[in-house]
DNA sequence: TTACAGACTGACTAGTCGGTCTGTAAATAT
DNA sequence: ATATTTACAGACCGACTAGTCAGTCTGTAA
């Protein structure tokens, strides 16, 4: 059986994702949770204590889901990388959705910068390794401009476009990165 | 002199950005604008109304800044749509900031989908007939990779990065597109 | 049986919020 | 000169907010 404290977390994070951090009041996570309020603030000391450890508990789970395969050629890393945000991108839409309301919301996104910085800074650099292995040189450009062009397709078909092709955008960028 | 309803506008445009639309109070916007709630409420009807006007107006005027100039040849459109959007993004970050927090806090995002899906309406329409005069049969594909490539650029200028390369990767897209 | 830890409850506080209301002074129309 | 509309002020309202607190319940170990 589930204790109080993850059910807390996980209906914390979905009313977040749904209605946004400042929307939703501790009672209506209460609520949700069928919990009271004491309980909530017994194990946790604030309304953004919940935030910090949702995003942390996050956090975790997605670098370990993108750490790369040392072994294969480089190439290769970057395809399965590629396949990798995207399959994620797509199964959970509304929680990517919620990590750029948090990044972009000025009270959470200061709440949460420090972390914020650890995830690029994280993700920037296993990318880089990667890039080593193939053109040392431009190694640092080359990483960011792979992110960007990543996140950015991300962020169109996160955004409002209606039938947004991401699975031709998808097909490019591994072509494109294949046989780089 | 300046009438007391732009002065409204702009007082809250700031805060919004600043402090994000739900920390702000319609009492913060009264007390920095020097006009009382009255006043406010005689102009707008309700506080989603300031902000939907706030974005009317910056959607007309960035589309007002990025309209194409039909005579030149494709490249050189698509080197000076780059230029101007990463000028406009160096001169007004916390607008640009602005923009991405309502487009994803659900509450203003669904107060705004209309207009947000408007305006992407009108971008990918403009890039695609530039596209439409190099290689008409990708023009779609093309374009909102594209997009994709300035978005994802612009995002992470505005996420946390610090030192984030943005005149490299300007320079690394305008060379990729001068000579498509 | 007793003693204690800590999970848990829900009423309560002090304050903030968006929005309304009444009133007034100035501008405009008649 | 008088009537009507417009622009504005600020007191006020009820709903809602994060967080507190005194006390209850349950399980476990002596």
């Amino acid at each position: 059986m589930k204790d109080k404290k993850s059910t807390v977390i996980e209906v914390a994070t979905r009313l977040f994702a749904e209605q946004g951090f400042d929307k939703t009041s501790v009672d209506n996570i209460c609520k949700a949770a069928g919990v009271s309020k004491g309980l909530v603030y017994h194990h946790f000391n604030s309304k953004d204590e919940i935030l910090q450890e949702i995003f942390v508990q996050t956090t975790k789970s997605m670098l370990e889901m993108n750490k790369s395969v040392p072994n294969e050629p480089p190439e290769n890393q970057l395809v399965k990388l590629i396949e990798n945000i995207f399959s994620q991108l797509e199964h959970d839409k509304l929680f990517f959705q919620l990590n750029l309301n948090l990044m972009f919301q000025p009270s959470t996104r200061k709440l949460l910068s420090h972390h914020i910085k650890e995830r690029s800074a994280a993700l920037l650099d296993s990318v880089k390794k990667i890039f080593d292995g193939i053109d040392p040189d431009q190694s640092t450009k080359l990483s960011f401009m792979f992110i960007a062009e990543i996140d950015g397709v991300s962020l169109d078909y996160l955004s409002v476009y209606e039938n947004y092709p991401l699975k031709a955008l998808k097909e490019h960028l591994i072509n494109k990165y294949k046989n780089i």
